[in-house]
DNA sequence: TTTTATCTACGAAAATTTTCGTAATAAAAT
DNA sequence: ATTTTATTACGAAAATTTTCGTAGATAAAA
């Protein structure tokens, strides 16, 4: 039995991955439309990157008549958990409060999310 | 007047930032030996990187007899802001909320440490 | 004084990531 | 049937980041 280490994407590739979580499939053409609304890129390059995705086991596709329909074989918050996890050692020193705390007086969040915050700050310290 | 645009330090040289936030000032000697506590770095490859931080502006240094001194230029307030924010637009499409409840499941937080995410929480609802 | 060790500067190799051009193929349009 | 368009495969160039070897200078040690 082979264990895979996760792979961590390139920026490049996580901007795909964004792409495919959001639709679910979707076609190298769909995925350079959307990557080229925000900058500009050429169709082959989208192509080769999610070439090299599939080599990697990051995505997965399925031959649908003359092309290819790609997925995400990660999931989301897995990858997520993966970045987090490396985000805050290299850059907090491996304190995710501090991290929290930053990010929380950094950015508008509305009361409904503080709340939501802290029903799981209850939730940790009930469990502990 | 000249404005720059804060730079975003390679991974490398956030390694380096981090040394030298923790120690004020260091030698590229000294750099060298914290890096090599965690892995192989040989000597010329730290002080070139030094030098190209030094190039880019992220540090500053003086001729201290034979050898260079070095420190931070870019605050580690600063800087973690900066590399949050684009974190947070990367790996969470712009969700702070989201990323804060991901980071504080995966950790392991003291209790100590929710409480002062909860007064964090209400100064900012105070605020708004 | 001579040798050895240590430091800087610098160029370039190596490794990684991103971009793109070209060719082959097949479908669609004329 | 022929031409145009859209797709994949693939190699390699370009760009970025990391690593290291070598040379020259200066201090320290022998």
């Amino acid at each position: 039995m082979e264990k895979h280490t996760p792979i961590k994407p390139t920026e490049s590739e996580l901007e795909i991955l964004q792409i495919l979580w959001a639709l679910g499939k979707a076609t190298v053409r769909q995925v350079n439309d959307e990557l080229s609304k925000t900058r500009e890129v050429g169709y082959t390059t989208t192509l080769k990157l999610m070439q090299i995705m599939f080599e990697k086991q990051l995505v997965s596709r399925t031959d649908e008549g003359r092309y290819h329909v790609y997925e995400a074989v990660v999931s989301e918050e897995s990858t997520q958990h993966l970045l987090l996890d490396k985000f805050i050692d290299a850059t907090f020193r491996g304190s995710a409060t501090k991290m929290v705390m930053q990010a929380l007086g950094n950015q508008q969040v509305s009361k409904q999310e503080l709340d939501e915050i802290r029903k799981l700050l209850d939730n940790i310290e009930k469990a502990q």
